[in-house]
DNA sequence: GCCAACGTTGGC
DNA sequence: GCCAACGTTGGC
């Protein structure tokens, strides 16, 4: 099984917010990196639920990947803010997942204490001008981030 | 294939 | 709202 971590601004989508709905289409992912990511997952990895571009950036909880990774049907509708003018349906270039609540710490696990972190200086996340929003995250680092959530 | 211009991300 | 850093676009 894989570890991995999801940026989402919690205007989008909260960890609450998905703790209510259970189980969420993970949509809207356009960046090359990120799509491949997505379609290296497997059902049953967890990642760590990031919120960004909010007040108190940092990691909200855990959710699990339910589904492999599909067409972003996004891509395809033009109300949608992820539309893609050169995405159709036979030829869609970005996917999605479905993911399923799992935990909602009591706690964010803000940026700033992750960057103390000597043991995650690897993590994508906390390197300079990382913007990636889908990354790998390896059991050791899982591990260290478990830990700091009480 | 280079690279300047532009748009986006995301912390602060 | 600012702006650094990055990815993408498109002219050449």
């Amino acid at each position: 099984m894989a570890y991995w971590l999801m940026k989402s601004e919690p205007d989008e989508l909260s960890i609450e917010a998905l703790a209510r709905q259970g189980e969420v289409r993970w949509d809207g992912v356009r960046n090359y990196q990120a799509r491949n990511f997505l379609r290296e997952m497997s059902v049953g990895d967890e990642f760590f639920f990031y919120h960004s571009s909010c007040p108190q950036p940092g990691i909200a909880g855990i959710a699990r990947i339910a589904t492999a990774a599909y067409p972003d049907p996004t891509a395809l509708d033009p109300d949608s803010h992820y539309f893609d003018t050169r995405a159709t349906a036979a030829k869609n270039p970005w996917s999605a997942v479905d993911v399923v609540h799992q935990r909602t710490f009591r706690h964010v696990l803000e940026l700033g204490l992750l960057k103390q972190q000597a043991a995650l200086d690897e993590l994508q996340l906390v390197q300079k001008g990382s913007r990636l929003s889908v990354m790998p995250v390896t059991p050791e680092q899982w591990a260290v981030i478990i830990g700091l959530a009480t």
